[in-house]
This record gives C-alpha cells, structure tokens and sequence, in this order.
DNA sequence: CGTGTCATGTAATCAGTTACATGATTCA
DNA sequence: TGAATCATGTAACTGATTACATGACACG
C-alpha cells in the first residue's frame, strides 16, 4: 500500500542477471529473497504486462510442446536505467503493522499464562528462523569471495540473524521474568 | 493483505478502556502505538459501521455545537469476547516486505559509495528511532509498577530498542568493512 | 495411476492510503 | 486573519492475496 509499486523493482532486478519467465521469477521469489520479499503470480503476470507496455521490458516467446509456451522477459536499458535509479535511492520507511506487538500492548487485559503462551509461541518462530539462517550461513562458508556479488545476499542473511538473535534475547529476558512473577501459580 | 482484517481488533482493543469516537481512535493509533500500528480515517469509519452491524459495538450520538456530533462507541459483551478471543490467539506470522534488504540484495550491481549510502540513510534513520525510545524510556522511568497494565506498553518499547540496537550493531559493522574494502577511494 | 512440476493467466476480494469535502471554534 | 483542532465521512485508487482454470509430461 505504500505509494510505488515495489514489486516492479523486485523483478526488473531479477532480469538484471539474465532473462526470466514469470514463472521463473515466483520460482526465485520463494526460494532466493522469501524471508524478507514475496511475489505472487497474480500480481506477477499483471505487471510484467504493464512492464512491457511502458518499455522497461521486452518479451520473446519460447514454444514448447506439450506446456504452455514460455515468456520470457528480457530488460531494456531503459528498464535498467529505471532499476539503477530506484536501486541507489535510499529505501523508504516502512512502519509496518506488527500484530504480535499488538496483542503485548493490549496484554495487560488477559490472563498472564496467555501471554506467556503468545510470547513462546513467537519465540519458536524465531527460533525456527534462526535455525535456518545458520543453516543457510554454513553453505556459505568457504565460497564467498569477499567482493563478489553474493557477498551482498550473504549480507542479508547476516542482518536476519543479527536481528533474530537480538529477539531470542528478548524473549528470554520477558518470559524470565512474567514466569517469575507468576511464581508457581500456573 | 493478510486474511483477516487487523484493524478491528485493534479498534476493539482500544474501547475496552473505555468509550471512543474514530476521531479519538485515530489520535490513540497516532500517539500510543505508532511505531508498530497504524489506521486511518478511510479505514476507521467504515470498519466501526460494520462492527456496530455485527454487533461488537453500539454507538451513542453525543450532540456538539458547532462541531459534528460525536459518534462515541462501546463495546458490546459480543465484542468483547471477539476481542479477547483473538487476544489469547498467537499472532499470525508477518513475513513482510523490507524495501531495504531488497535493495542491498541487489546492491552487486552498483558502485560500492552508492551502496554504503543507502545504507548510511538506514542507520541514520534507526538512530533517530532509538533515540525516541530512549526518550520515551526516560518518561517511564519510575511511573512503572511491575504488576501494572502499563507494563505490557513498556514491554513493546524493550522489543523495539532491543532491535534497534542490533541493528545499530550491524550497520556499524556492515559500513567498516565495506569501507575498508574501499579503501581511500571515496 | 496419482502426485508434482511446468507454465500461463483471470476473477474476486480485501486491505489500506490519499485526497477531497464540510464547517465551526479556538488561539496566536 | 489565518492556522490548527475538532469531527465526520466518501470516493478513487492501488497493492496484494487467494482461488480458480487449463493441460501435458515426468517420475515413482
């Protein structure tokens, strides 16, 4: 809902490294940038329509036989120029909506073995994640090459662990203590 | 996005403290949860509408002059229990968009000064954040009884200067290093 | 022989934002 | 006198998700 349409630089970026169908750029949505970006194809197809009709890319289609024909998507330089102008600009604030913080500030108004339930449940979560992200962390070691391109998608899992670690801190802080306040009696 | 509409339970949270009009709803979301929450006027008016033809509300027009009634709402046993049902409930898991580390996803394709700028903007932008928290930290200072429903508002606040000081963290390691690479050539 | 993958797309729905409209009162 | 606050609301728009539809091929 913020103003611009972000999704449009998300795939004009995918095609920077190559050309792409829509179903390509789903497929590497959900596996390459999934723990902080998502595409869906309802939103995919329609926009690299529009992507075409404004220029940024052009489209050839591969046939095939049996499947649907593929279409792939191939950047323009003047998609690129339009992808570098976004790319360098500073990204905008998102003071998103976080339903968990939600419920703790109105926690006050139920049972305290409630929160604690909510608490521990976020709390696997990020467990969870952090899990992963040390699992991705160790298929690293050893190839990155520290001015490499994937230098900056190690980056990002760098800032989720930092943040998810933080969390688990917190988690355990909060719960430490409601659990001792509620000495005994749950 | 997500499948449920949010924003109900956050405007029923906020009348179980009592009476409200959207007016004053808007101003609670502006003040009290803003840096985890926020609503609208083109949301709020409607959405109240609705709750009140569900029954999760009632409404009583309190005559003003000169000013538009007010419309002051109240929760109805109904919503209550809708409320505190969805209260008690873990919280959906937000996998959300962050404009940022998609950015920095892509940051291989520019120069290394343009990366640590749009970097530099994120960690300047955290620390004014901080810095808020701080503020209103130091107001809270004292005010707190442990056991007190003022508790569960200071606990968001910890959650959000914990991981504003990761993030502190990252960005300071993130720049040194990537300045280091670059080495006098800035 | 059934599940999964390849590959496209549309329709329906909802969430959320911004801009607009109105108009009196209060305060500097 | 002009800006800010009180207080309501609607309309237009866009972003995003889910469900549906189609159909062949490959693999076990």
């Amino acid at each position: 809902m913020a103003r611009e349409n972000k999704t449009k630089y998300a795939l004009l970026g995918m095609l920077l490294h190559g050309p792409m169908s829509g179903y390509d750029m789903k497929k590497f949505s959900d596996s390459s940038i999934s723990h902080f970006w998502s595409e869906n194809y309802g939103h995919i197809y329609p926009i690299l329509k529009r992507l075409e009709k404004d220029a940024l890319v052009k489209s050839d289609v591969v046939r095939t036989k049996g499947k649907p024909n593929r279409h792939l998507y191939t950047l323009t330089e003047k998609g690129k120029e339009v992808f570098l102008e976004w790319l360098k600009r500073p990204a905008d604030s998102e003071i998103r909506r976080n339903e968990f913080l939600l419920k703790l500030f109105f926690a006050g108004d139920l049972p305290v073995r409630d929160v604690i339930r909510i608490i521990e449940h976020e709390k696997v979560r990020n467990e969870k994640t952090l899990g992963i992200y040390n699992r991705i962390g160790q298929e690293y070691i050893g190839k990155i090459d520290k001015a490499g391109a994937k230098k900056f998608a190690y980056l990002t899992l760098s800032y989720g662990k930092k943040l998810a670690s933080a969390r688990a801190l917190w988690f355990e802080e909060v719960l430490q203590e409601l659990k001792g306040r509620n000495d005994g009696s749950i």
